[in-house]
DNA sequence: ATGGTTTTTGCATACGTATGCAAAAACCAT
DNA sequence: ATGGTTTTTGCATACGTATGCAAAAACCAT
């Protein structure tokens, strides 16, 4: 009997519901001799219940290796505790790191992160369609776009998007959190006309990102201001193989040649000073200064030492999590402040 | 009465359920004259309906905004089209690479991502206790470790567990996928013994890491087969402090510096050389060789020019999805082949 | 038109939990 | 011990969907 092998699986089987699947509320019920009402009370933070039977519902949860099936519980109580996440950048660090970030501070809230990619630059309204349909708490859209119908309707459903280092046209369509793209963009300014820079250019990220269009409106602002002429312009659309080819462009000619470069961020800055470098023998900082933006950690790298303007992501997430808390009191637009990192590209 | 603002609101709001929340299927039906079956099976591939209801209850749908709540129809499905993901290195761009490639996949095939972060180097048992209560379809452990009677209360609840870069000394716990470890450090020690490097060295990851382990072990041994003496060992942690930490200890005595350095992922070699590059004035490839492993993109930019063994990522994740399919024929542990990279660093 | 076959439909119920409500139990002051 | 108050408990039901089953409808060949 004791060989029996088939029978013994079976018996630990059944402890279980009949399914082999995990064990439900009503089996540790039964084990313990209460109601499924004070299993699920034993689990319920604040709830109604002795501390005697809360402990043996909890040795036999136990023993039996139960957890509440959160599924279930987001459908009593309407709401799941989950946000949805789409996100497009993985080449970039600044929002690799953002993300890491996001997951840990939400985590940290009892909240899990459901992710999703968007193409780069493409509207997020599939993905977020889709999250409608998983009833997440909050959206978060990591530099994507959101159209204006698909924002209506998450808003009719009392589901707040916060849109994360992207802004939007549309009045009240969703939460915002930005760096200060103004103010970096006319510190920058500033440091090259301070430094004696006058062939100046800028390096626009893609047509579709709030982000590039505020640094360079208000870097050619403070340019004009200065009585600077328009500076050249070209774009890389926020990837490496394209900010290489427009630091080509900007250089192919040997005549003409800028002397300093504003790139709308740090990840394609640091593309511009390699080409500069291993294909036109250019010393950053030097024969052209380089200014980025966001500060990402491998700004400071010793073979990079790019100057640039920082975007606190801890705090810009931490901006964005109060929204989806309703601590925002009443903000709908938060700016969070950065300042010029001096390094020696600029 | 058309002022009548407030009544207007009540109305539109009172077309879905009475808390402002999203539609129901038992919302559309009413509207369709149909019964909530029937909703369920216009929306339900392959169920039995006529094309004509299909039709009717899909108008219904699309003007009330009905989506399926997937919350529900998991708790009766049984199955949860989520996948657990367990993520720990953030600052590695490898992993970033293959969590970009994992959402595409998995979002192929219609299933969600549920992310979670580990601590660098900690068992991964908490956050996969966690997605035990999220019902999800699947676990997969990037580059973290797992408990094995954590592992076993998956297997026991038919939950596939897929280690990722990372194998376990149990047997059976988990599916794993991993690079090929042995053959890349041996083409590696190979490289160095055929360009005639002498004094060699390794920088391990850290300690509960199998591929940090798999690395050395193979390079020690193909260096002990070519009748070298023990290379000298430090350790950075795969990190990128540690990384130059340890460079600095091997570089820090002008006597007996190494002429080669196998660093255990290209995310420290890269540290490594710049290491050597700006505190020590050395020109890696010609002063010591520097190999890593995984062929990051970075691996490639000019300012590194990496020699490496490349582990390819869409690969890697194609096998780990195939296992959650089970479309492995069987197979418990995947290897997937790279080659050596010859770049100007070794 | 008939009777048989196939398709479509709705009813009833299940999935696993949370919770209002009333009943039961425990406590408590006299 | 008593009657009142507070705490704890279980019952019943809801959350929103999927699906087996039987009934109804549609189809089809003669």
């Amino acid at each position: 009997m004791l060989l029996s092998g088939s029978h013994v699986t079976k018996d630990t089987r059944m402890i279980h519901s009949r399914r082999s699947s995990l064990p439900t509320a009503h089996d540790v019920a039964r084990l313990a001799g209460v109601s499924q009402s004070a299993v699920s009370r034993a689990f319920t933070e604040g709830a109604s219940i002795s501390a005697k039977t809360r402990a043996r519902v909890a040795a036999v949860a136990d023993q039996l290796g139960y957890r509440p099936n959160i599924l279930a519980r987001s459908l009593t109580k309407q709401s799941s505790n989950v946000i949805g996440v789409v996100f497009g950048h993985f080449d970039n660090p600044f929002f690799t790191l953002a993300l890491d970030c996001f997951v840990d501070v939400l985590s940290h809230r009892g909240l899990r992160t459901l992710l999703f990619t968007a193409g780069t630059n493409a509207s997020a309204d599939a993905q977020v369609a889709e999250l409608l349909s998983y009833r997440v708490s909050a959206v978060i859209l990591m530099a994507v776009n959101l159209s204006s119908t698909l924002a209506a309707e998450c808003a009719r459903s009392n589901i707040p998007v916060v849109m994360f280092n992207r802004t939007t046209g549309e009045e009240h369509a969703a939460f915002t959190v930005t760096g200060d793209n103004a103010a970096g963009a006319a510190a920058i300014a500033s440091r090259f006309l301070a430094t004696g820079r006058r062939r100046i250019a800028f390096m626009a990220g893609y047509d579709d990102s709030s982000t590039s269009h505020q640094r360079e409106a208000a870097f050619f602002a403070a340019l004009a201001c200065a009585g600077m002429a328009e500076p050249r312009r070209v774009a890389g659309n926020y990837t490496r193989i394209g900010a290489i080819e427009a630091t080509r462009g900007l250089f192919a000619s040997a005549t003409e040649r800028p002397d300093a470069l504003f790139c709308a961020n740090d990840f394609m800055a640091i593309a511009a000073i390699e080409t500069m470098r291993t294909e036109f023998g250019l010393v950053p900082g030097r024969h052209c200064a380089v200014a980025g933006f966001d500060d990402i950690p491998m700004a400071a790298w010793p073979s990079f030492l790019l100057t640039t303007y920082s975007q606190p992501v801890d705090l810009m997430v931490a901006r964005a999590v109060a929204f989806i808390d309703g601590e925002a009191g009443g903000a709908r637009d938060v700016m969070v402040q950065g300042e010029l990192i001096l390094r020696s590209t600029a």
